[in-house]
DNA sequence: ATTTTTTTATTGAATGTTCAATTAATAAAA
DNA sequence: TTTTATTAATTGAACATTCAATAAAAAAAT
């Protein structure tokens, strides 16, 4: 059976079968045996390419983060306005994106985040991307609204979009996403008119300083 | 050393340990014997009075689930009004009381939220408190716009607060308890507001129906 | 074009550790 | 003295990791 260059094709079974094992028994019961059994390989080879259970947990946290930064980039990218409104539905949207938001992929960040509360090398990993999520939106928030309200408007929308998030993962019926989206767009909204009515009045407006 | 009636004072003891320990080192590492240790106690105590592990691991959920419905309702009993915007901000008040969010049930609570995923006896206690919090936001929301938008406004604070609580267990710095009460009764505001605006238009408001 | 050697991929069994639960013993209180 | 409370030691299962063995493929030598 083994033939050369097996080790990409291996890193992503296993890193798929981790996911997979723990949708279906959570990270507390996902043994390196069932992972390895639902990758089709003996236990012995995760030590092997990952150096150890932890290198393979790491590596599965990497990949989703990776996968859901290039979900939003894309939908950035794809655009051809630089409107700030236009770049933070991007961001929603690619929040929800379809492959973040499957069953077991939203499983396994929900156990990811749980555990990164002990776990130095995925907390460093999880506070990289909570910092990304916060930046990007309080950078589009800024073009719109002094600094003070866009930082508070980041930090609304950042925890309204994980909020969905979160109760999708844990209802047994897994996330509805065309609501959440629906939802969080509605709030965004709602955050720009807010701000519209208040500085349509006769107040001072600081513009955003550069 | 033994006494008479030591049962309650044991239980006490041994969930508050529960919480420290989980909050210590996380629900992974923290074994029976550890918990045992922050109780004072020995760790055949725990099968003694919990039948084992998970009886206290359930013990506890329970505890901090039934702590929350408290804070909740002693500030909506302590309201002399009818006020649905009055009680939607006892109810958000209640979510962010300072037992809730103290460090160790705060991550407690989460550790739980994410097991629950996979054990249906949290999850069970998992959802009756959801559906709690839900509940009681449609049903003021009810009183101020027709169905399905108190619906979508219920559902949208609901992940307004979780994500907020969510965000703040997980940044090392803890959760700004006054920052984001502040966030969430902004957000109750917009939503208002934002009904407010939309009904007082020359459309038609289809008002409360019962 | 064979044969030999080396490298790569993989397994299965062995190892040692960790843990929850049980049990027998102990000690205080009633 | 009997009951209640508690402990310390023990048991047995589960687990991650290691390691020697094996087998295929590739490279080198003939």
């Amino acid at each position: 059976m083994p033939k050369v260059g097996m080790e990409p094709i291996r890193r992503q079974q296993l890193i798929k079968a981790t996911m997979a094992a723990i949708d279906e028994v959570g990270l507390a019961d996902a043994t390196v045996m069932r992972i390895a059994r639902h990758a089709g390989v003996s236990a012995g080879i995760i030590s092997h390419y990952f150096g150890g259970k932890d290198g393979l947990m790491e590596a599965t946290m990497r990949q989703i983060l990776n996968d859901l930064g290039e979900a939003v980039s894309a939908r950035r990218n794809a655009l051809s306005t630089t409107s700030p409104r236009a770049h933070l539905e991007a961001i929603i949207d690619g929040n929800f994106d379809r492959s973040q938001v499957t069953g077991p992929v939203a499983k396994t960040w929900l156990a990811f985040w749980a555990s990164s509360m002990h776990q130095p090398q995925l907390q460093r990993l999880q506070n990289v991307n909570d910092r990304r999520l916060y930046a990007n939106l309080c950078h589009q928030f800024r073009f719109l609204m002094p600094r003070e309200q866009a930082r508070d408007a980041a930090r609304a929308l950042a925890a309204m979009i994980d909020g969905l998030w979160l109760r999708g993962a844990l209802t047994p019926e897994g996330l509805d996403t065309d609501r959440a989206r629906r939802l969080a767009r509605e709030y965004l909204d709602q955050l720009l008119q807010s701000h519209d009515a208040r500085s349509s009045r006769p107040s001072h407006e600081p513009q955003p300083e550069s």
